[in-house]
Formats: structure tokens, C-alpha cells, sequence
DNA sequence: CAATAAATAAATCCAATTGAATTATTAATC
DNA sequence: GATTAATAATTCAATTGGATTTATTTATTG
């Protein structure tokens, strides 16, 4: 139905314009937001905890709290006894309260989801293909979702907050690289998925760059919480990434900030390359088929690679390196806290990977720099389309300091 | 008196924590600083411009105006007549308004300047040395303070909103390239500039990164306005730089974000280097010494550089390659519309660093990079000391997404 | 005089705060 | 074991303060 577009801001002549002024109704909008958001991120608090959190009065908090429940956003759980006072009764997200779908679009798979309001993947659909186009996409992902519904049961679809699509950039440029007919993926150009779906389907619809989807899932769902400000890394066919400042996903003016597939560093001889040409599966599964190991693996599901030894540590070895690069650039450009990997691959894989990068990161001309932890994401293969469900849930019920400025009509 | 750091942010162990709910009373003084910020930002504005721009009532508009002119903030311009219905009063920011301070520390010289409401510097004092230490510069500090109050005149002692201080990174490290003795300048290791001056002054005292600083005075006074976002490049003894994000200076967890001068990039010989070790005005220096050339004009004032001919020549191009790799870099992580260069140097000498930069950039991998435009700065070498007078006054009337969520006490 | 726009005044609304009261519990004391 | 004090969570009622709504006034053009 509606389109909501987080990659599509208007370029505005004047900056400020786009904020505007502040009233009680977005106050009251904001407060059940940042409540919302404290209970996700702690798990489960009293509405003094609350009170204590969020520098609001007991009294505020206590109203607030009290709608919530009433609407059926937040369960009360057992009182808690053993210390002084009344005892505190805590109060849990109701996962049942709100559902959203997830799509993410792959280069040889597509994945829909629907997931809960605590980040359970209730119900799942995977479809594999030689490559994506837009007719098969569409299908699987009105289809699917009606047969999601239907096994969701008919009391449930009014809480359902509506779709987010992970989907790479410029899905057209990869004919080449996915075994297409040249020109076969030219009809993405002219084709507006979120338009598409929208029209179809009687929710709103998001789309957003598959990894920063994976970042946004990493953020709510993954060590995200721990850190302020992150640079987050996804290892797909092709590297991409996302960025997290102030603890909210920042995709910039055009939606393309964290992508960090062009960023330069230098290749194995010292020549330079971009991120994306070393750090890649593609890169991977080139290397196997110039030696001729059969790669299909790497592409049926992250939990069924094998080890494929030399040529797979040769690939991890190159990306390391790659990656440290990438990761004192970044660092030298925003202070960031951590830098996270994850990737479509399996953990074993990302925990080699993650440890060699540390390695190498040492080995880098680091003075100056404010180095950030590296760890490994802990969501997995599975993020992009996770985060892609969050995007509707975000937009409607999470914090976003926006709440308070923009009319969201 | 009071100490106010934009660099210091307590390291939360949860993130949320640290913003708080929402209530009236900041709501109305987020709606003042936004309407004084929209006044700034467009010179002059009628109330019901400022409803429409706001998208607050126009009633709300005209009470928060009317409170803004009694109080002095704002004065009444002439009516504008010639369009049907009532003319409309423009308003403007009274100049008078509020006065700050901002100290500029340099290598060779500091500067301390009077700035008023709109920008404009009143009053000016600089002086050199050999190299900083703590005691000359506080009394260089505390001493032209009074001087420049005593010129104000009595009454207007009451408006100053405090003092902002620019000044580099880990001064000590710098003896050696200053000439000082080795060692000479490790009493900085321990001396709190903020807080010894803030013990002598009656004013809150602000501290940040002197490049940061350069780059807050082009978002409020230079080209900045017109982008939301920019990379900052400040060309000084050594480079250094800052970031903007959704116009507001962003400038991370340990306010080392924009720092720049680590960002690795390729020498002359393909050989990895810092940026700080190729486009700093020391490097030049150095070069100039090389050729038994006096450096000394480099140092007296940025008006008073001559040209050096083929050294100089040479250290813009090396400092042009350098930056467009930078440039490159910063905007595979954030898509920033422009990277901005300004420095301690003249408006010819910038020009041709930034003319020479734009055409190295076009000689890079740019494959899905959105590369900013690449543009000079518009308030030059004095931007250091402007950006840290115009501290106080963001950190009071301007608007900071803050003022809703954090208790500024 | 009609239309239009800016500006203001009065009344209303709404959400947060304040202060007092209620409830349920533990800890200390007799 | 019973009684009392202290503590903490929660809620009720009254107040506050700022934004909105509605209506009115003012100044101008055509």
C-alpha cells in the first residue's frame, strides 16, 4: 500500500526544513517509543525501572506502561519478591503483539520470513533459482506471504506492521558474474520493486540495501546493543556493509553509506584494488572453479559449506588483510567502538576469518588511530532478511529521535 | 566556572540510557533554539515564515518570537509591504545578542577573538612564539580575556556565552617538529587546559579538536549550510579535519571522529603512508628547508605566504593525490555530498590544492563510489578560532537534538 | 468593498510533573 | 512470634505549562 522509503530522503535545499517543531503529541509518541525500545533492549523492566531509565517521572512512566499493556504490547510478568518494597512487577515485549515479513533477495536464493515483535522467525520460505527476476521475485513474495497468513491464522493479520525487502544495490550489474545471459537482469533497471509489491499487498512496504538490512538486524538482535557507533561488514557474493551511529542505522542521504565495497586498499602485490574484488565469495568461488573443485556448496546454505582447504584459507588470508585495511580507514574517518563481520557463510568460517583480521589489523600502521574491537556478528547468514522484518517494526514502534520532528502522517 | 565537553561522552554501558524521555518544558526549549537557528540559517524571517518552515502553529510561532525579541535575541526589521494582506515583519538575530570567545593554539601563535552573535569577529588578538607552553597560554588566554572585556564596555559583559578553545591533538608530541627541546612540551601531558581555565573564568569553557573546530565554523558560517553532510579537510601544520552528519558536527565517542591525518593512502612510490605525513604544512616546510629556502612566511600569517614555486607546486601535488585518495576512502564509508578543503594557507594556495585534487580524484577506481564535490572552504585560516567561539553559543541557542532528551542542568 | 495574509487573543487540550496516599514487602526490635 | 520501622512500587488527584484551535483584528492590494 503505502511506500515508506528509508533510502529515499529528499534532497532539500535547506537543511533544517526538514525538521520541524516539537508538540505534546509527538512528545507522548516519542515516550511510548523510547519505552518500547528500553523493554527490546532490557528484556523485561518494572515500570520503576522504567521511571529510573528514561529520566521520567513514576507517574508518567506508570501511565504509559499501563496503555502499552492495555493495547497489548507488553505482558506483566510474575511480581518479583525477595527484597525490600512493594514487589516489582517486570513487564515483557508480547511477541505476539506485532508481526512483519522479511524478504531477502540473493543472488541464487530469495528468503521470506515472518518474524515476530521479539525477533523470532516464526515461519519461513526459501526459494533457490539460476538467477533472480523480477516476475519469480514478485511471485514468491505475494504468494509466500499469502500462504504465510493463512498458517498465521485469521485473527492475526491486523497485527501484522508490514514488509521489508533486503535487496542488493544495482541488481542488474551482475549478469555476468551469476552465469546470466548478458542483458537477462537488464529489466531490474526500470523496475521499482517496492512499487511493485506495494501495490500488491495491503501493507506498507520497505526496501533497503541487503546489508545494511544484515546491519539493522545485527544492531536489535546482535552484539549491536553492546556499542554505540559500529562499522559492520557482510560477506555475501559481494561485500557490503552498514554503519551505526548513535546507536540507529545511518544510511545517508542516497542510502548508500556503509556500502564499503569500493573502498580502496591494496591488493596481494601492493597494487590497488577495491574491497569487493578481494573480500567476495565470488572471489571465492572463482578461485575453486580455476582448480577445478565444484562450488555449488558455497551457494546452497551457509550451514553446508566444506572445508575446501588451501584455496578457502588462501581466500581468508586475502580477505583479512583486505578487511583490516578497510577497518583503519574506517576507523580513521569515525571513531567507531567495534567493527563486526558476519557473512553468508557458515561460523566456523567467520570465526577464522574474524581472528585472522585481528592479525592483520595489528600489522597496519596504526598511530593515530582509535582502533575498535573486531568481532564477529552473531546473527548469521540469516540477517538480511531478519533485517529487512525490522524495518517495519522500527518504523512504527521503536525509537527514532525523528518521532519527535517529522510528521509521519 | 562550569566545564561543558563536547569531547568527553561517559562510556555507557548500555546506550540507550542516555537519552531520556521527552517533556514540555524541553519541548519548548527545543522550539526556541530551532526557530533562532531557522532565523540564522535564512538571515531574516516573518513569523509565519517561521510557522511555515517550523510547521508549529502560528500562534506558537508569534508567542516564542515575541519572548525572543523581548528578551533581545531578535530584532524587528522594517515591514515588508507590496503583497496583498498584512505586510510582514521580518525579524533577525540581534548581533548584540550574545558575545563568545574562541581561543585558537597553534604551533607558532595563538589566537583569541571576540565574536558576536552572528558570526562577526569585534575584536582580535594574536600571538606568537616559539612553541605553546601552559603558562603563556593561559595567561595569553586569561589576560586577553579581561583586555577584550574591558574593551566591550561594562554593560555588555553579561552576554558572553563563554569560551571555546581549538586546539590540536597531544600537543607533546610536536616538540620535535616544532624545535622545541625534547620533552619541552610534555607538561601539556598533564595540564587540563579546560579546567585550568575554566578555574580563572566566570564563563563555561569549551575544548575541542582544533580541525573539528574549523569544521563547525564552515557548517555555520561557510559553504556547510548547503549540504547535510561533508567531509572537513583543515590543512594546518599538520592535517586534520571533521564530519558532519545531518548538519550537526559529529564527532564520535572519543571526539577523535574526522580526525583524518592516520587515514592511510598511497606516497609518490605506491608505498603505504598517512595522510598526515604527505598533506601537512610541516611537509612542505621541511621540503623548503631541504632546498636551504626560509620557511619562515609559512608562519607569520596565512596573507603573508609567497609563492615558493616548484616546492610548493610539488607538496599540493602530492597533497592533492593524497587527498582524493582520502576523499575516496571517506566516501566508500559515508556518502558524504561534499569533502570541503580549507587550511592555514592563502585562498590561492587553496584554490590550486583544490583544483589539483578534483582532477587526481578523477583518476581514481571510482566504480559505485558517489563521490562529493570536491570545494573549498569559505573561512580560511581564522575558521579554527571562529569554530571554537561558535561553541557556547551552539552549545546555548542553537539547535542539538539533545536539548529534547538530556538534562543540560 | 472583497479578498488575502499576518498577527494576536482567548479558550481549550493534553501530557508531564508534583505531592500525597496506598500497598506490599523486608528488616529490626521486643 | 508479634509489632513496628523502613523501603520501594504503584497510583490518584491536582497542577503546570506549552501547543493547538477558533475567532478576531489589522493592514494591505485590487
Amino acid at each position: 500500500m503505502s511506500i515508506e522509503d528509508p533510502l529515499q530522503q529528499p534532497h532539500l535545499p535547506l537543511v533544517v526544513s526538514s525538521t520541524g517543531g516539537a508538540n505534546q503529541v509527538r512528545v507522548r509518541a516519542y515516550n511510548e517509543r523510547l519505552i518500547l525500545s528500553l523493554v527490546r533492549l532490557y528484556g523485561s523492566l518494572s515500570k520503576a525501572d522504567i521511571a529510573r531509565l528514561s529520566g521520567l517521572s513514576a507517574q508518567t512512566a506508570s501511565v504509559i506502561m499501563r496503555s502499552l499493556e492495555k493495547e497489548g504490547m507488553i505482558l506483566r510478568g510474575d511480581p518479583v519478591r525477595g527484597r525490600v518494597g512493594q514487589p516489582s512487577v517486570p513487564m515483557q515485549l508480547n511477541p505476539d503483539a506485532v508481526y512483519s515479513f522479511g524478504v531477502k533477495i540473493g543472488r541464487r536464493s530469495a528468503d521470506l520470513v515472518l518474524m515476530d515483535f521479539v525477533g523470532n522467525i516464526r515461519l519461513h520460505l526459501h526459494e533457490t533459482f539460476p538467477y533472480p527476476l523480477p516476475d519469480r521475485i514478485m511471485a514468491f513474495i505475494t504468494g509466500g506471504m499469502a500462504k504465510l497468513e493463512a498458517e498465521l491464522g485469521p485473527g492475526q493479520q491486523g497485527r501484522i506492521a508490514g514488509v521489508g525487502i533486503a535487496a542488493p544495490f544495482e541488481l542488474w550489474n551482475w549478469a555476468g558474474e551469476v552465469g546470466a545471459p548478458k542483458g537477462a537482469m537488464d529489466v531490474w533497471r526500470d523496475f521499482d520493486l517496492q512499487s511493485e509489491v506495494a501495490a500488491k499487498i495491503p501493507y506498507p512496504v520497505f526496501l533497503q540495501n541487503d546489508a545494511t538490512s544484515a546491519c539493522g538486524a545485527e544492531l536489535v538482535f546482535g552484539k549491536g546493543s553492546a556499542y554505540q557507533d559500529f562499522v559492520y561488514f557482510f560477506v555475501g557474493s559481494f561485500i557490503g556493509g552498514g554503519i551505526v551511529l548513535n546507536s540507529a542505522i545511518y544510511s545517508g542521504r542516497t542510502g548508500t553509506a556503509g556500502a564499503v565495497g569500493p573502498l580502496p586498499v591494496l591488493g596481494k602485490n601492493g597494487e590497488p584494488r577495491q574491497l569487493l574484488e578481494i573480500a567476495s565469495i565470488v572471489v571465492l568461488e572463482r578461485m575453486l572453479r580455476d582448480l577445478d573443485i565444484d562450488p555449488q556448496p558455497l551457494w546452497y546454505s551457509a550451514d553446508q559449506w566444506i572445508d575446501f582447504g588451501e584455496p578457502l584459507s588462501a581466500w581468508i588470508d586475502a580477505s583479512a588483510k583486505a578487511l583490516a585495511q578497510a577497518i583503519v580507514a574506517a576507523a580513521s574517518i569515525i571513531d567507531f567502538g567495534a567493527a563486526i563481520i558476519d557473512g553468508g557463510f557458515p561460523g566456523w568460517v567467520r570465526e577464522r576469518l574474524v581472528r585472522a583480521t585481528i592479525v592483520e589489523a595489528k600489522r597496519l600502521d596504526l598511530q593515530g588511530v582509535v582502533m575498535p574491537d573486531i568481532i564477529e556478528g552473531a546473527v548469521g547468514s540469516q540477517a538480511r532478511a531478519i533485517g529487512g522484518a525490522s524495518l517495519p517494526i522500527f518504523a512504527r514502534y521503536l525509537t527514532d529521535q525523528n518521532v519527535l520532528f517529522k510528521d509521519l502522517s
